[in-house]
DNA sequence: ATTATATATGCATATAAGCGCATATGTGTA
DNA sequence: TACACATATGCGCTTATATGCATATATAAT
């Protein structure tokens, strides 16, 4: 059931950081910007993108090497209606990612994002 | 995270098809109810509430030796808001349920559940 | 073409979560 | 007090889910 899986992308906290990121950043994060945010390694974050994918909560856009996500414009009004009800959860329970995640983004360059993967930036353990 | 909870509450299968019970019964249910509507074991039932009651999305009240659950009624926006969204899912999606419970409702008697668990009803496999 | 970099994925493993059974608790009734 | 019935819970088993590592793919640059 469609209803199920959604609830199910949101029951693990590593989705729920990424879509708090995605809906904060309101732009396109690629998965070296989301994995310096959440300070996660990169296959680990794109895994949980791929379920988000095909959930139908996000989705992806391949720019050269780069493969920026967005939270997806549906008309659906459950999907639409949990990503409200996440978007009410405030900052504070995620302040580190948000803290890294402007961080992060600060390196971008003419809004995009330019250095891939940091070895030692925000993401070290 | 309280969020994190609430929303692992709502990743199950199982606790999804009690909310959605409760939400549709606009009533107060005991456990022999609802086990029921969902043809489920009593001990099954019994310890998904517990879950659901901990993450404070229903509350119970003892009446007699039935004890009666309800969603919970709360000011927390965040749950309002899911609560809400599962309200979204259409019926046909629990049709079975939807269908037992009322089945099971009518033989309340002046409102209120007096058969207790049947051995031989609508709950057999 | 070769290399570097971004992202994806197969596999093994660890942890969590649900379920069934047996049993316990708590309440009403005889 | 003893019994019946509603509900709860401890324990073991099974399945699901997440993670780490190694490796694969895809794109860009040299």
């Amino acid at each position: 059931m469609q209803y199920e899986k959604i609830l199910k992308s949101l029951s693990d906290r590593t989705r729920l950081r990424i879509l708090y990121v995605l809906l904060k950043a309101k732009r396109e994060l690629c998965i070296c910007e989301i994995m310096d945010a959440l300070a996660l390694e990169h296959y680990n974050v794109s895994r949980h993108m791929k379920e988000l994918k095909v959930t139908g909560l996000v989705k992806e856009q391949r720019a050269g090497k780069f493969i920026l996500y967005t939270l997806a414009e549906t008309k659906d009004k459950f999907i639409n209606d949990i990503i409200g009800t996440i978007a009410v959860i405030p900052e504070t329970e995620f302040k580190e990612d948000i803290g890294r995640l402007k961080k992060r983004l600060s390196l971008r360059e003419a809004g995009r994002c330019v250095v891939g993967i940091l070895k030692k930036c925000c993401n070290q353990k």
